[in-house]
RNA sequence: GCACCUGUAGCUCAGUGGAUAGAGCAGUGGCCUCCGGAGCCGCGUGCGUAGGUUCGAUUCCUAUCAGGUGCACCA
């Protein structure tokens, strides 16, 4: 179905035309005055110094021959030469009774689907996720479910980190603690053996220790960090042994990452990471030697990016280090190589922490420049902003440590669940079952309603509040409807009527800005934008059945048209939470 | 030093080249013979500052102040 500002455009457009006005003017937008009117055309206005007349008499020609339209009750000039709308009653009754029977609500879905990446995981192997990794999945996952709704191609990237530093220092660390693993002879002949050495509370414990000896000032840490680059230059050159460390250790932590991950509702459709890009890495550079556009500065070999409308001067990307090794960019391009090789994407998403921006304006401008993507390619940003406690600053534990996710969603769940126990009578496994699902709720709206780029305050008590604009609100507003379904036995919904109360309509109206809504969030990249509707459409579903009795109706044709209503908007606020990750529960 | 991002109500956040800038929390006053009161209905304060473009600017531009962040061999 189109939406309904473009079915009012649609309208207003030929008459702009026939009197002589160009119809883009005809742009219609929802109304910021609801006491006025519904929708507007401000286009009478804009037109004016085009056409030299007085707005007014444009918008009251427009308004002269789009009476009786049967799509409007009311439409009207205003000065200075505002167009107002009502919708007619039945028109929007029928709108309504569209989505009912559609699949996915009437959503109107592009013409061309687009094949996306969204690229929104940077976990890091062999370390634990912290809270750092939070916003990426989740908004990132929110990205990705927005655009599948729609109707195109998505592919989600977890990204790893799979191939630094890391590596050696784990290696090294392994060595000391257990030298007697046959990885470590050098004159070992046989078959390395299956189980992993270690697991992975071991691993999570091997990452940190190593990563502190080599920041040691002293003679050991530095023997220590010339240990682990040696041993990360040996695994990256395929030694035999380090590979086979690397594989244990990229299996454990992997196994593990997707735990995690699962108990966030957070799927990837891709595990590739650093280590998948590295064959691309030569022929890369080799490229861009040979278009002439890498050159060497200071022993490194760098990329300018500076293009003729810049108003600064931007740093260029170096591809390699006067040592020789590869880094980040080139890493980052090496990957765009390999999936422009394997899909081909016409739209590329970066969820990543906003601080890397000038990071990939670089890797974006250097893809450009040297063809590995087409220069219309979309390749956006989306940088995300800090998580903050309540002092404003980067949220830490109580000690002042890095907060590890695990523990993050264990302190939310224990919250909702003990405002669940607080409010009603259930047992407590019930309880511990809902909580997950409230928690989540809670972590991920009071995450997503923020805009991303910004930095927000995670407030533990206010996210998990069942007042207010919080994700267990939303959640309460859909059990309810559908304990009045369930009242009813959800058998006689029956086709909606013109609305007869205030309520009423303002809900009919909120249910409709869905097509809309769904299609703008994903446009700009906005997953606010939906958390934004949910909460008004939750508020209008409140207030109309506050004053409005249901079930207990006796006009049948009536109480089937509200019963179909609220069903109609329950629906919408599922997809829509669907789409933010979360799920209801049927009680709470 | 250079650059980027952000400044909206006491707090946390939305929002728009158009009419009277909105929510939640906190404060405060009402509403349960009624499908879940986790609700509904009230009450008041604000676009960092100064210019400019425009018929119209909180929105776009410039300057300025404040906070955050990033600036070549970490990822």
């Amino acid at each position: 179905m189109k939406k309904i500002l473009d079915l009012i455009a649609g309208e207003l457009k030929p008459i702009f035309a026939q009197c002589g006005y160009d119809e883009a003017y005809a742009k219609v937008n929802l109304s910021n005055r609801p006491d006025l009117c519904e929708y507007q055309c401000n286009g009478a206005m804009a037109a004016a110094k085009a056409y030299r007349k007085k707005p007014i008499e444009i918008a009251g020609e427009v308004v002269e021959k789009a009476a009786g339209n049967p799509m409007f009750a009311e439409i009207s000039a205003v000065m200075p030469g505002f167009i107002n709308i009502r919708l007619n009653g039945e028109w929007l009754a029928d709108y309504l009774n569209g989505m009912r029977e559609q699949k996915k609500l009437g959503l109107e879905e592009p013409e061309k689907p687009e094949t996306i990446i969204v690229d929104y995981g940077g976990a890091n192997v062999a370390k634990p996720l912290h809270v750092g990794h939070l916003r990426a999945a989740i908004i990132g996952e929110s990205v990705k479910r927005m655009g599948s709704f729609l109707g195109h191609h998505v592919i989600g990237d977890v990204h790893l980190g799979d191939w630094g530093l890391q590596m050696g220092l784990i290696i090294e660390e392994l060595r000391d603690r257990k030298p007697d693993l046959p990885y470590f002879d050098e004159n070992f002949q046989g078959e390395y053996p299956q189980e992993p050495p270690f697991t992975i509370s071991e691993l999570e414990e091997i990452y940190p220790a190593a990563s502190a000896k080599s920041k040691e000032d002293s003679e050991a840490g530095r023997a220590f960090k010339e240990r682990a680059q040696t041993a990360t230059f040996r695994l990256q050159n395929g030694y035999a042994p380090y590979r086979a460390i690397w594989q244990h250790i990229m299996n454990v932590s992997l196994a593990d990452l997707k735990k995690n991950y699962d108990s966030l509702n957070v799927h990837f459709d891709l595990w590739k990471g650093e280590s998948d890009a590295q064959p691309y890495i030569p022929g890369l550079i080799q490229d861009l030697i040979d278009k002439g556009l890498a050159y060497e500065s200071q022993g490194a070999l760098v990329v300018d990016i500076a293009e003729e409308t810049d108003s600064k001067e931007l740093p260029p990307c170096i591809i390699r280090k006067s040592d020789g090794a590869a880094l980040y960019a080139t890493s980052d391009l090496a990957t765009i190589v390999e999936r422009e090789k394997d899909f081909h994407p016409d739209h590329y998403i970066y969820v990543v922490d906003k601080r890397q921006d000038l990071h990939f304006t670089q890797v974006f401008r250097v893809a450009k420049k040297a063809g590995i993507v087409s220069p219309d390619r979309k390749m956006d940003f989306l940088g995300f902003g800090t998580m903050n406690g309540r002092d404003g600053k980067p949220y830490k534990t109580r000690e002042g440590g890095v907060m590890r996710l695990e523990r993050l969603i264990a302190e939310v769940n224990e919250a909702a669940y003990q405002k669940i126990m607080d409010n009603r009578t259930v047992s407590q496994e019930e309880a511990r079952e809902t909580a997950k699902i409230v928690g989540l709720s809670a972590l991920k709206y009071g995450d997503l309603s923020n805009q991303a780029a910004k930095d927000y305050v995670f407030d533990i008590d206010r996210f998990t509040s069942f007042e207010g604009n919080t994700g267990p609100y939303i959640l309460y507003t859909i059990v309810r409807i559908k304990s009045i379904l369930s009242k009813d036995g959800g058998q006689s919904c029956g086709p909606i009527l013109p609305s007869v109360t205030e309520a009423e309509r303002a809900l009919q109206l909120e249910i409709t800005k869905y097509n809309e809504v769904l299609n703008t969030s994903f446009e700009e990249i906005a997953p606010h934008k939906i958390c934004q509707y949910v909460y008004d459409l939750s508020n209008a579903c409140n207030r109309f059945y506050h004053d409005t009795r249901i079930i207990t109706e006796e006009n049948q044709a009536q109480k089937a048209s509200w019963l179909s209503l609220v069903s109609l908007a329950k629906d919408v606020l599922e997809v829509c939470i669907g789409l933010l990750g979360i799920e209801a529960p049927d009680r709470m």
